[in-house]
DNA sequence: TTGCAATTACGAAAATGATCGTATATTGGG
DNA sequence: CCCAATATACGATCATTTTCGTAATTGCAA
């Protein structure tokens, strides 16, 4: 009962909540580092993102040290879930199954993943 | 040879291909009846939306009446699948896989559904 | 202890998207 | 042929997001 409103990361926040989502935990700098690798950016931007995130209530951060450490606040799962959601609604007509159609069909998945993904079937209809 | 650069649609203009896609042509006072039926907006937001829309590329129109008929330039699939891949590389860490099993999850797919998805599968499986 | 290098805080500009008011244009019915 | 109704064009405002410059702070090395 302590839920807060859901908050839709914008299309940077989402790129800062990948780095610590695999990271666990990171600095500014440490995000600054990963995320610049791939884009022109400075540095206080990011810091800036991080702060408003921290606002927001998207990451959480020990500032007992100097160098603040972030960490996120909202679970990757959660976040693709509602994201994935919208989508199915904006995109698919609300037919998941068409997302997943069309996401196996432009797709590569390995064998054991196609495995994966028969075992969850298997048991989506044995129900 | 004549491609033009991809052009992503906001949010507000996905709302408007949904309605193109549906109906093939629409005027913008058809567009709007539909949106304004969900969502409080006036006319002329929908029609600076198209306007906009039509500047980008994403729609055609046939200016030669008086009221404009438009259509969407861009396909369903091809946005459907270029949206998706920058959820599955952004999200779930480039594993579609990982998308799939998510959509399956989170829903209720009904029999037939299932057999679909079970078909393409096979598929798949098979190459 | 002090100064420097790194960090955070903060404000504000720039960019983008959404919204609407008002002016202008068009056309079909009288 | 004219005008009222309907449409489009266009500029301006507002909100949000992204960006960065600069000031203030901090802790450690000398």
């Amino acid at each position: 009962m302590s839920s807060t409103r859901y908050v839709k990361p914008t299309e940077s926040e989402l790129e800062i909540l990948q780095v610590l989502w695999t990271r666990e935990t990171a600095s500014v700098r440490e995000v600054h580092e990963v995320i610049s690798a791939s884009k022109d950016i400075g540095y206080t931007t990011t810091l800036k993102l991080m702060q408003i995130m921290h606002e927001k209530g998207l990451v959480k951060r020990d500032d007992s040290v100097k160098t603040h450490i972030y960490q996120a606040a909202v679970s990757r799962e959660k976040t693709q879930k509602h994201l994935l959601g919208k989508m199915i609604d904006g995109l698919f007509g609300g037919s998941s199954t068409q997302l997943v159609l069309q996401a196996l069909g432009a797709n590569k998945a390995s064998a054991e993943e196609l495995e994966e993904i028969q075992h969850l079937l298997n048991n989506l209809k044995n129900q």
